[in-house]
DNA sequence: GCAAAAATGGACCCGCAAGTCCAAACTCCG
DNA sequence: CGGAGTTTGGACTTGCGGGTCCATTTTTGC
């Protein structure tokens, strides 16, 4: 399945790749052309429809992947290893950071609910990246509640779930008002939840480990 | 300004701006033609320019508004009086049967971040929206704090604000992956760390209410 | 160094959908 | 009834942008 590229076709295709991923962070998804990947990117016509048979479809889809991969690398390595409070808060000043900087470009905002029907495959793209964020979460809840930092009774994959879904609502209003403020208050009022919770049921419990 | 619109005007204007609300619910705003909504409004091409000079662009703001109207409205009279804890948890119950049943059909979607610069204006409804529904979201909980049921140190705009992140993922999710787990687990821990502080800090501080 | 395969440039095609225009049909009021 | 203003229908124009095609150049393998 895997086409013949040579280095250098490699090359010109991950150009075309990176290239028209910045430019849909800047302009939008629905306002880049071709023409606009191919100008910034020095390409053709043809070359992109020799790495890309499908077309846009298909680069769109290419892009995506790439965007998603980033989201998570982006947030490594304190997102697979919240194994301590302050791991927890190392993880959401990268995030305040990253998106802070980031603003209002979100390279895979128009991907989602049938809007993304445009790359059908783009959905699943999406859903996969959420699928995997909210697992490296729940697994860094997990470990916490290995050492006791968070009670036993907490459900992992809930409270996680929770906590993406905050992530996500702060990242949307950030885009759509320009500031942070929603974000911030997510990830401080729902990691301070997770460490209350401790508290109050390792109090309740009479015996704090340590 | 408002131009001259006989009875009958008026509600072929209006016909049009439903339906078109419609289409766009149910295909998504970049699938919609204008052909579209004037087959299903069983209108022609005159009158949809006759009544939105500007354009796709103007009918577009004008459902943007009806749409954004319809969320806060859908929302009555439970937004409008977090009064008790009950009034809470019936808000929670609307807003789930509301978007389950609206399922991946997000009439909104598309009009954030860059993605809404197709319609300058949409961009700021949904900042609108927004606003307005965090603001009754605060004046519930400032509520709750005057009867005691929330903790009076508890930061009503922050906490709101983190509240209304969590719909909007929780909802994005819903959108994403068609599951409403994630809108039901942020409702659900808010609400209930909302409730938990006041009795944490009516604990320490040694007198509960009633 | 030579043939086969891959990479590149760019002119051209073509369909789609937004927007224009105007003539015909209503409707409102005196 | 008459005519000014409003509403309606729909044919036509137009520009944009994705996709096709092929001739040319470069690279690869032997």
């Amino acid at each position: 399945m895997t086409r013949a590229f040579t280095r250098k076709g490699e090359a010109t295709r991950a150009r075309i790749v990176t290239g028209a991923a910045a430019e849909i962070r800047e302009r939008g998804v629905d306002e880049v052309r071709l023409e606009d990947v191919l100008a910034r990117t020095g390409t053709s016509k043809g070359q992109l429809f020799h790495y890309f048979p499908e077309g846009k479809e298909e680069l769109l889809l290419a892009v995506a992947q790439h965007e998603a991969d980033q989201v998570l690398i982006d947030q490594e390595p304190m997102l697979s290893n919240l194994t301590s409070w302050s791991a927890w808060l190392a993880w959401r000043d990268r995030l305040i950071e990253r998106y802070l900087e980031q603003g209002v470009k979100c390279p895979l905002n128009g991907l989602l609910g049938q809007t993304g029907r445009r790359a059908p495959g783009a959905q699943a793209v999406v859903t996969g990246l959420m699928w995997r964020w909210q697992n490296a979460i729940t697994e860094g809840i997990r470990q916490m509640q290995s050492t006791g930092d968070i009670a036993a009774d907490v459900d992992a994959d809930r409270a996680a779930a929770a906590l993406l879904a905050g992530i996500q609502g702060g990242v949307l209003l950030l885009l759509s008002t320009g500031k942070i403020d929603h974000l911030e208050a997510v990830l401080d009022l729902t990691i301070d939840s997770l460490r209350s919770e401790a508290r109050a049921t390792a109090a309740q419990e009479g015996n704090a480990n340590g």
